[in-house]
DNA sequence: AACATAACCGGACCAGAGTCCGTTTGTCTA
DNA sequence: TAGACAAACGGACTCTGGTCCGGTTATGTT
């Protein structure tokens, strides 16, 4: 029974083989449902059926709705984490944090750009959905870090954030803003909040 | 014919009676549910029921579930609104716009502290619902007024905006900011925002 | 007072998210 | 290879927001 203790400690869940490939079976579905029918054709039954999946199995696998679709966009965002971490800067490490976290909104703004209605619906799918999907945790991290000597960084990372709400800039574009405009406001935003840029 | 023109273009489309009994018999109930129940007593099938009242009644009424919602804290914002257009400085006309801002976001964010579940519900009910409500759409003309000499003042009042989020701050709140930490968090960043303050 | 009509009413109906639970299946041990 | 069991399965079910439409009623005119 000792060694039954050890199991239990040292394994990490591993997921069953059927498990994994209902999961990609899923992912696979959703993926082709959106590409064909975009945002709308994205309900749960669909990718359910079109998966050949209960639909419980959708929901055991990624939590709601809004986990589904954040899976979905996992890939693209893991791409821009990794720049983050290991790329050059001035979004990777290396260049001063002002300029880290300038560059950081514009690359994030155009991830948004390219996939707007997605990241909408995985953010807007349950009340506090975006605060709880793993990358907002990064990118929040990352801001605060990059904005450590400020009073509050936590917060400050927060607001910043707010910036990027997939929900606010979808009413921005619907109300004709370009993504330039917002990108240029963004960026003097970023700029003030990290205060005066120190006199030469 | 001639005064039939007349009465159309002059008229404020009236409500019926019917209409405007119905309307205050389903506010009513509405805040008779929410005192007792709280949010999660206020669906719009209960509602209706309360009112003795059909539920297509509901949406004729208020559009949406967050129409309904918008409607059962219109009298508290208009109150604010009136502090801002007519009240005393700083809140209202007189001081600097800096100051202005400052008093707005303290008197907005006791109003969100005394409103919290209301004012997420209204802003998360459906997407982009935030966005389109009436006071909304006040406060930030009010914030794009006062910083109209920055370069995009609209955008920047969006931005401004997007710290006092409902869904934010109740996930603020539930990671343990203290109301008090929120409104520094905020009171710096407005600042930065409004630039520098004029050196003596 | 009778009429015309536009506004309003109610509740049956629909769609989509999320839950539940009896059944099946993968995996690990003996 | 047989057996035990946790994990996964699937689809019927519930709950809620929102739509629709045939019938009703307030209102202003004649």
């Amino acid at each position: 029974m000792n060694d039954e203790l050890l199991r239990v400690l040292s394994r990490p869940p591993r997921e069953r083989a059927d498990a994994a490939r209902n999961r990609a079976r899923v992912l696979d579905a959703a993926a082709r449902l959106f590409t064909e029918g975009g945002v709308e054709a994205l309900t749960v039954d669909a990718v359910a059926r079109a998966a050949e999946v209960g639909k419980g199995t959708v929901f055991r696998r990624f939590g709601d709705k809004s986990g589904l679709v954040a899976a979905l966009l996992d890939e693209r965002e893991r791409r821009l984490q990794e720049r983050i971490v290991f790329g050059d800067p001035p979004l990777g490490p290396g260049a001063p944090a002002r300029d880290r976290a300038l560059a950081f909104f514009d690359a994030y703004l155009t991830h948004l750009a390219d996939h707007l209605d997605l990241v909408r619906l995985s953010e807007t799918a349950a009340p506090g959905a975006r605060y709880r999907v793993g990358s907002y945790v990064f990118w929040h991290r990352h801001l605060a870090i990059l904005c450590a000597d400020r009073p509050d960084p936590d917060h400050l990372a927060h607001v910043m954030l707010g910036m990027v709400d997939a929900d606010l800039n979808a009413e921005l574009r619907e109300h004709g803003y370009s993504w330039d405009r917002i990108r240029a406001g963004v960026a003097a935003a970023v700029g003030a909040l990290f205060g005066p840029t120190a006199a030469p």
